[in-house]
DNA sequence: GTCTATAACGGGATAGAC
DNA sequence: GTCTATCCCGTTATAGAC
């Protein structure tokens, strides 16, 4: 029998109960609800239990930030070109401020065991590669860097806010504000 | 008998404990042995339980928001004293990057009681006390809202990620791009 | 007000049939 | 690969003694 759900589509909904609800915030119960599958099953696909399928899903942030995010960053070409790039992706995966950030929810409170460690992965990768992209195309190495970490946590910062106000428009706003500020550091 | 630890103590530890762990991240057992109580001690000062401990913790923030931040920010006087004022004391909250915000940690997971209202309440008379102090000291009204949104942001997102890479120097970059921008605007 | 004890429940995780 | 059944433990919460 082939699976009814493929591990990719599981994933992805696990994807969504952990952004939502942080490590602890979202039960066993609640992923088989989110996905039809019985607790064993989903043992079958994660025999670590759920700090495996919580490592999945940051795995695969990483994956989408290199594809989506370090990728065209890198891509020769204007630096106008290469932010919009990353702004569309960012605008794509957060759905413009209504969906919270996987890497906020998972610092918050996981027993430690190294997934903090795997999202600090995550955003040291996106801001060597804004970095890079502003060096490459005409700025200074320290002020690279630094708007480099001021654009990332903007945004972090608007979906914080976004969540909080039950309002998109602080994302929005960051969204234009960062971009303005990247193209003339 | 004096209880060996009055009620004001035991928010504080419970406030340490919350804005790290979130609210699903803390367990009872957690806080019996930050506060050194039993738990049926806990159930006499909070008899609604932990969701009566979150709130209580909410209260206190804010509570500090209102005496560190809004009411200095209502001062009369040039604007970058009341700024100073505002980023002092976030500075001292934080302990200058080092620890987590209450804010962003309790709007991961709770299971929907009021909390997250409770906790966007502080961040709109947040901003309500930094637009309407930029307006008085000569801003126009609609750029001394957004002004006032992204350094909330900016600080927000910093703090996440301080936190994701383990270095506080990204919250003091935040701190004095939030206050160059601020006192321009 | 604080304790011990315990109830009642949900959590993560496993065994084994199919 | 998916299921049912079950285990064990931590969790929230309560009762009642002191």
């Amino acid at each position: 029998m082939r699976p009814t759900t493929s591990k990719d589509e599981i994933i992805d909904r696990l994807f969504e109960l952990f952004r939502q609800g942080g490590f602890e915030g979202v039960s066993l119960a609640d992923i088989g609800r989110a996905t039809g599958l019985n607790k064993s099953s989903l043992y079958h696909y994660f025999p670590g239990g759920k700090t495996d399928m919580a490592a999945a899903v940051i795995e695969r942030a990483r994956a989408w930030a290199g594809a989506a995010v370090v990728e065209p960053l890198g891509r020769p070409g204007p630096r106008e070109a290469r932010i919009d790039a990353m702004l569309e992706a960012v605008e794509a995966l957060y759905q413009g401020g209504r969906r919270p950030c996987l890497i906020a929810s998972m610092l918050i409170g996981p027993p430690d065991t190294g997934l903090a460690a795997a999202v600090g992965a995550i955003v040291r990768d996106w801001l060597a590669a804004l970095t890079r992209a502003l060096v490459e195309t005409g700025a200074e190495p320290v002020a690279a860097g630094r708007a480099a970490t001021d654009a990332l946590a903007r945004l972090q910062g608007a979906l914080v806010l976004a969540r909080a106000l039950g309002d998109r428009q602080p994302f929005e706003a960051a969204l234009a504000a960062v971009r303005r500020d990247l193209l003339a550091a």
